[in-house]
DNA sequence: GGCGATTTGTACGTATGTATT
DNA sequence: CAATACATACGTACAAATCGC
């Protein structure tokens, strides 16, 4: 995916795993207001794609932030904000 | 994984191979009755994690098996005793 | 209740890189 | 150098849950 491997900041590490970068890319945004609670994010296969990533990348990192609380995920449903 | 290297018994050359240890453990357990046709095993994975070993070593070791004859691998779904 | 579309869940298949022997 | 083994990631197939019609 297009993230750079260290842009000043180190949000986690092992930063130079990929779904380690993508799970801090959507708890950044989530962070700063642009992902609310309750706001459903896109499908796992969207965000696979919208990462430039598999999709069992994206199982990983949605693990990592449901793991943080972050998020909530419904089978058959979707992943929301918490 | 836990497997010693020989218990008197040499069930098979190249045991001090990996994947050998963990393909001879299998057909034991097939050919003791332990695992009986039709049975699905856990996924190549948890067997990985199961055996403590890499998910390739995994993949030699049911390679083997299934050119025995004792397994049958189906994609998507999971890998059967025969 | 059935049916199809969408979405998450699980599992196999393959490729690459590194380290060790 | 070749084979083994580990770890990560990408790719694909099959299954189950949810929802709207």
């Amino acid at each position: 995916m297009l993230l750079m491997p260290s842009d000043l900041a180190a949000p986690d590490d092992n930063a130079e795993l990929v779904y380690m970068r993508v799970a801090d890319d959507i708890a950044a945004r989530i962070a700063s207001g642009e992902l609310t609670p309750g706001t459903r994010l896109r499908s796992e296969r969207d965000l696979a794609e919208h990462y430039g990533v598999a999709y069992g990348t994206i199982r990983r990192a949605t693990k990592v932030l449901r793991e943080r609380g972050l998020i909530e995920t419904i089978h058959g449903r979707g992943t929301y904000v918490r």
